[in-house]
DNA sequence: CTCCCGATAT
DNA sequence: ATATCAGGAG
């Protein structure tokens, strides 16, 4: 089995104080980026959001955006028909049922259209500081690469991960994972050979192999 | 499991 | 041509 704790102190040295890539100032700005961020690369979002942010000021202006307006305002993100929809409505029940406050709990991020585990652990991580692992495309992909685990469901590949890593890691972890995946262990051509991960790493030493 | 979206890399 | 990009809903 993979030894842990020095992949956490690994990822420690090398990528330190590891942050999100979107752009938000405050956690509803971040809670639409990460459901804009869904199959876009986060620079994408950003591009977006910068108008976005200067255009509806909270979920009380999103609430009533025209909608087919706000799908031209998201288009270059990708799936614009449903990101619109959901972040019109994810909007309007912020106000409704939670005062215009982005909720703190998983449970009550998740009852928000549009709003899976991965984008409710992001903002619970990044906004409110409240541990989470967040299981997108690339923590997915590593934790089977490296032999974290087996699963492929993102929801037990997230529990297996909570057994594994320390809590207060939590969220460190999963900016760095996805750090790595963007820059080294991409999901198409991963560059091995320069991963400084590599002696840890069950796929690594099984391509060698075959 | 399919659909939603389109730009980009391979 | 096809896989991938900070996924989620029906």
């Amino acid at each position: 089995m993979l030894d842990v704790s020095e992949l956490i102190k690994r990822l420690d040295k090398y990528y330190p104080n590891p942050q999100t890539s979107l752009n938000y100032g405050n956690p509803f700005e971040l809670l639409v980026a990460t459901i804009l961020s869904a199959q876009c690369t986060d620079v994408r979002v950003n591009e977006v959001t910068k108008t976005l942010f200067q255009k509806y000021r909270g979920p009380r202006d999103l609430a009533e955006a025209n909608l087919t307006e706000l799908e031209e305002d998201v288009r270059p993100t990708g799936f614009f028909k449903n990101k619109a929809k959901n972040l019109k409505n994810c909007a309007a029940q912020i106000v409704a049922r939670f005062n215009g406050r982005v909720p703190n709990t998983l449970d009550e991020l998740v009852s928000l259209p549009g709003v899976g585990r991965k984008t409710a652990n992001c903002v619970l991580g990044s906004a409110y500081g409240i541990p989470g692992i967040v299981v997108d495309t690339h923590v997915a992909r590593i934790s089977q690469r490296l032999g974290l685990t087996d699963h492929e469901d993102p929801v037990k590949i997230e529990f297996a991960l909570m057994e594994l890593i320390p809590k207060d890691h939590w969220v460190d972890f999963s900016h760095q994972i996805i750090l790595h995946g963007r820059a080294v262990c991409q999901a198409r051509k991963p560059a091995c050979p320069q991963c400084r991960l590599n002696d840890l790493c069950r796929y690594y030493h099984g391509t060698l192999r075959n």
